[in-house]
DNA sequence: GATTAGCACTCACTTTACGCGAGTGCTAAA
DNA sequence: TTTAGCACTCGCGTAAAGTGAGTGCTAATC
């Protein structure tokens, strides 16, 4: 990969911005004409057959124009990186969305996938904040029928696991709130292994109900992240690339999956942090299926208490320049969100 | 739609069946030879010149064989209703699915969802129960940091809400945990006009929250449905009438707006009762994106209390026979779940 | 030495033509 | 009422020919 003249730079950025733009190859003319270059197409040839030859474009045949290989596309996104901010109208948009939906949290994620996919015209995917070491908060024990009692449950970090227990004979909810209120204090602001550490309680119902804490702290505890949402999938239909064939349907089926996505962002996003963005360029990921696609991807939220995924699945040549601000961008609005709410310590 | 003689029944069925086995318009000659008919193809023909005639069959095009119109499969899916059995190997897979996730409240519409898509090979809906009138149950107050309390509110028929509120000064977490009790005692079992009809508190906070309460159980109220969940999008993709052209993405992208869904569902549904099943053959929904395709649906919960919808949706040669009692054996399943759990009063 | 005009060449894509065959509707005989 | 026979229709697949955008190379020019 020897380096680059300024003029091959300037030619495989446009021909990279080019092809995102129309989809369709580039050719030697229409670049000196569409850009005003101050080059005859015959130059402009020559070049094109020298970053071909170094691996940055590709004919799909013989008498078509050039298109952007991976490596192409990986210095188009280099480039990228540091100058893209998103423009402030948009920012005021989008950070004005999430002020009217702060009370509900359970429609941040929803609300940043709806964005995330409608700015970028991809697939997005956002998972809640999930707890690296989960930590108990609080615990309300309900009534509902017989010896069914739904347990809410809230963990450091403001996961919420709802539960339906059975319990062997029924206990009025005074009992309930009771036993509730005992645990509260008895188990409050402790981890996991704390919590398997504490010693038997006497009373038969507390103990029941601990061993069920127990049991769902641990399993929350093994799962690798939040719930997933996922808003635009349509988007990626809509492509040219995609339209024939079932390319598409491949990606798609990865993303309906949800044990198959969390695997992946889980594997993808274990090797970034809070703040950082990874861009994955078509098999960079490593998965099949994807490999005509990119993922940009950031992680967000309060690094050791909760951290979530948020990224956007496009074609590969999705447009960059408007997916990386803004997947950045509600990374850290979601942060913000994350740390304004819940984050504190108490 | 004049009456249809026994044996023209049987070749509008076989018609359908075929045709929804294969995807190809059934000619006469195939017809014969398949089902061994004990009548020449020219018979057949002419039967099926009098079934094009009454409306229930069309021929794609001169020299192609027959297709059954919506009509068609209207009296196919009526014969069907009756006798449709889900067969009990799959019953029990599914019971047992559900038996694994009977704790957590929160995977039964997934889980609901996801089995619906796969047994069916469409894309499915299910909501999660919503009540027509909100009751109040229980609130917990959790103090995270500073002025920002976690509200969860529980109503009658199992609905959480989680919320996130600005208190206007610091308030200790005892002080919300006694609010919360009397609140607690206050509400509970209340109805959204009863709760809106109480009298000013004289507790400062006692008022605050009751009035994030209130604006929460109206929020709640004026939902015509509890959260969306789908599965399968991509297997209308496989379908071969979807393959080629755009309407699969149409339809799809109907599924994926959340709000017109819910209008869809709420319109659609609100006419049928709990237990009753309601099969929507093309154009007959009325929305113009899915005249290609057909939906199954069904209401499922507690009258009166909570109820929910869930449903297919294919393409209108979609496998009615599997799909039908799919959707009817998993919406008493839930309404069997929603009522052991949250149905009884308390 | 870099740039460019000129030109032959390649090859996907479109259009046109055409044969094949499945399937039909009609008629007349059984 | 059913059926054999037959002419007819028309979508589909294949082949052939034409079109044109784009290339690489060579030789002239700056």
């Amino acid at each position: 990969m020897a380096d680059l003249t300024e003029r091959q730079q300037t030619i495989l950025l446009l021909i990279t911005r080019d092809y995102i733009d129309t989809a369709q190859p580039v050719g030697s003319k229409r670049l000196v004409e569409h850009y005003h270059l101050d080059l005859s197409s015959a130059t402009i040839r020559n070049e094109m057959a020298a970053l071909t030859e170094m691996g940055y474009l590709r004919q799909p045949h013989t008498s078509a124009g050039r298109v952007p290989t991976e490596e192409g596309y990986r210095f188009f996104v280099g480039q990228m990186m540091h100058q893209a901010e998103l423009p402030e109208a948009i920012q005021h948009t989008i950070s004005h969305q999430f002020y009217q939906a702060r009370a509900d949290v359970d429609q941040w994620m929803a609300l940043a996938a709806s964005i995330l996919a409608h700015q970028s015209q991809g697939v997005s995917v956002v998972t809640a904040p999930h707890a690296e070491t989960v930590r108990f908060k609080h615990v309300e024990l309900i009534s509902t029928q017989g010896r069914q009692v739904l347990m809410v449950m809230v963990l450091a970090g403001g996961e919420v696991s709802q539960q339906i227990l059975t319990l062997a004979e029924p206990v009025s909810q005074e009992r309930l709130s009771q036993t509730a209120a005992r645990l509260n204090g008895l188990l409050a602001g402790l981890a996991l292994d704390a919590v398997a550490a504490l010693p038997a309680r006497s009373d038969a119902l507390d103990q029941d109900i601990l061993t069920l804490i127990l049991a769902d702290m641990r399993r929350i505890s093994e799962s690798t992240s939040g719930q997933i949402y996922t808003d635009g999938q349509t988007n990626l239909l809509a492509e040219p690339e995609f339209s024939e064939s079932d390319e598409a349907r491949r990606a798609l089926r990865l993303f309906e999956e949800r044990s198959t996505l969390r695997d992946l962002l889980a594997r993808t996003a274990a090797n970034s942090s809070v703040g950082g963005l990874q861009v994955l360029i078509g098999s960079e990921g490593g998965w099949e299926e994807l490999r005509q696609c990119s993922m940009v991807l950031a992680r967000y939220g309060v690094p050791g208490l909760a951290t979530g995924t948020l990224g956007v699945l496009g074609p590969m040549r999705m447009s960059y320049a408007r997916t990386i601000p803004t997947v950045r961008y509600v990374a850290d609005l979601l942060s913000d969100m994350v740390n304004d709410t819940i984050g504190g310590n108490d």
